[in-house]
DNA sequence: ATCAAAATTAAGGTAATTGTAAGGCCGGAG
DNA sequence: CTCCGGCCTTACAATTACCTTAATTTTGAT
């Protein structure tokens, strides 16, 4: 079992051991960072400071029902959020997925289902759909044409390859392509955790990646600032 | 039950009664376009005809295995397909879900749970996209044209980019399109702290906005002073 | 363990954007 | 007609967001 990516997902679940089990099972299907919370209160705190990729959640709660809290953070953020409980009636399960959850799985449940339902949920959602960039794969800036998917990049003088932050950073770009991108949004694209001081790493990264595709780095033509609110990519995909 | 967008969705299932069930079901939950094939051959020329949104697989089919064309035609396509089976053993499901499927529903099925659960899916995978174009608004004012998301403004005379307060100024002013909007108002959008000595201020990047998008910033035409209240826009909005 | 490549940090420089101020204009009230 | 208040206009000053280079740390491969 691979996952796509190590998110940091977070388990609200009043009973140890179910939280334990939920703990190894998902560390041994790759997901390293998994947080845990035993009641309503706990889960808001560690949501607000942690910003989990995703979240599990029991119904019954101590303080509060799943139900609530569930609404509560879906209001905040967009991150998957299922349910796993031992509630299996029909209305449960209705008002579990009509709140907003991704899924609701019941109890008990096999340990490879609950891996096989989260991964595919996290990787629609932070794998961007790729129609557009499988078919789209080459990004044509004038005399520079990038190709995506191997991350190289063929000037008229010859070839560079992208570094994996050059390639993050124009994906997010390129996935925007002629809007203007928040260093903000950037950064969290680019990057996990929280990147203390980024305001110039970002910058240095931007640099080296105008280096790469731009003619003239000092006279970006492509890849353009936009004072005061990001950077913007303009250019043409072609098959 | 109101659904994202109207997706087009392709139904693959050998019983016409069941068809017949999910289209009633599907259409009533503002799904129109349902279209369906019952064997794998014509599954197959129908998605590559019709591109739909989304596919609901039965396992069993007349001309081969559910599982084997959704595996096909997930190499093909990254759009939501979901099986919808009366084989409900621990293994088939696994099956589905782990050669891709974001869902496996059994039979019996309660239908807003099915809904609920392919309209999830729906959301994830299409609202970014939609999001994106949503916004990708277009304000024409005459003979200029701005892009907001991009910032970019274009006269005949050429292209020029708005700056940030320009942009927020703009945003504003647009949101409340036709009505006047105060001044104070204004500051509150464009500025975070108390500003000041606004009165002026104000002013100035109203004159350097009239500037880019009017024809003749003097004579304002789109971008109107309403003495003693605010400022007011007026243009239209096309997708 | 070692080395090369990549990523981050730091600091000084620069210019576009933004803020300020001062004088001018214009419509409405008296 | 004249005055006043609200708005316009322009030029200039200040700020801050961004650029650039280089040194340092981290990462990853062998």
């Amino acid at each position: 079992m691979k996952t796509i990516f190590d998110a940091k997902l977070l388990v609200v679940d009043d009973e140890p051991e179910i939280i334990n089990l939920l703990k190894t099972i998902l560390q041994q299907a790759g997901f390293s960072q998994v947080i845990s919370a035993e009641n309503c209160r706990q889960a808001r705190a560690l949501f607000a400071l942690e910003k989990p990729h995703g979240v599990i959640f029991d119904v019954t709660l101590p303080d509060g029902d799943g139900f609530s809290l569930m609404q509560e953070l879906r209001q905040q953020s967009n991150v998957p959020m299922l349910f796993l409980s031992a509630r299996d009636e029909d209305e449960n399960r209705l008002m579990g997925l009509g709140l907003g959850a991704d899924d609701y799985i019941t109890k008990p449940f096999l340990p490879r289902e609950l891996v096989l339902r989260l991964s595919g949920i996290l990787r629609r959602v932070y794998q961007p759909l790729l129609t557009q960039s499988q078919t789209d794969d080459t990004l044509v800036l004038g005399t520079v044409t990038v190709h995506f998917n191997s991350g190289i990049v063929k000037t008229p003088t010859g070839e560079k390859t992208l570094t994996a932050k050059e390639h993050a950073l124009l994906k997010k770009l390129w996935e925007n392509q002629g809007h203007i991108v928040t260093a903000d949004s950037l950064c969290r694209s680019a990057w996990d955790d929280d990147l203390y001081g980024y305001e110039n790493t970002l910058m240095v990264h931007i640099r080296r990646l105008r280096e790469k595709i731009e003619v003239d780095p000092s006279q970006p033509r492509y890849l353009l600032t936009v004072r005061g609110m990001g950077y913007k990519l303009i250019g043409e995909t072609r098959a």
